[in-house]
DNA sequence: AACATGACCTCTC
DNA sequence: TGAGAGGCCATGT
């Protein structure tokens, strides 16, 4: 059931973030939730939603691995390989492609 | 108002 | 290095 609103305020604030990841640049859940006051699963909860237009390939779990459930998987890590995140197995070093806001 | 759920994270063995 | 258990917290019923 909708709530009125199509989205809560926590969902617009996790969507603006996620927006603002550049091309070739991932964040953790972790992080984002950092970034809006919230925690990680709060961001999937979120993620979820999915929203046209939203890059929410660019969300990964910590240590750069695939948390997304299903076929999805394999979506983001086409999506993240095509902007040049180059994969090690299964996992990607996270740490390399961490999108650094100060810079 | 209370309970169950979830695209997670961190600690421990 | 890998696997398991616990903790978190907003959302929906």
């Amino acid at each position: 059931m909708a709530t009125g609103r199509g989205q809560t305020t926590l969902e617009r604030r996790v969507y603006g973030v996620v927006r603002r990841i550049p091309s070739g640049r991932v964040l953790s859940y972790g992080d984002v939730g950092r970034l809006v006051g919230t925690g990680p699963r709060q961001v999937g909860v979120a993620l979820r939603r999915c929203p046209d237009g939203l890059p929410w390939y660019r969300v990964v779990g910590c240590g750069g691995v695939i948390r997304t459930p299903g076929e999805t998987a394999d979506v983001q890590r086409q999506h993240l390989m095509a902007e040049g995140v180059r994969f090690r197995g299964k996992r990607f070093s996270y740490a390399a492609y961490r999108w650094d806001q100060s810079r």
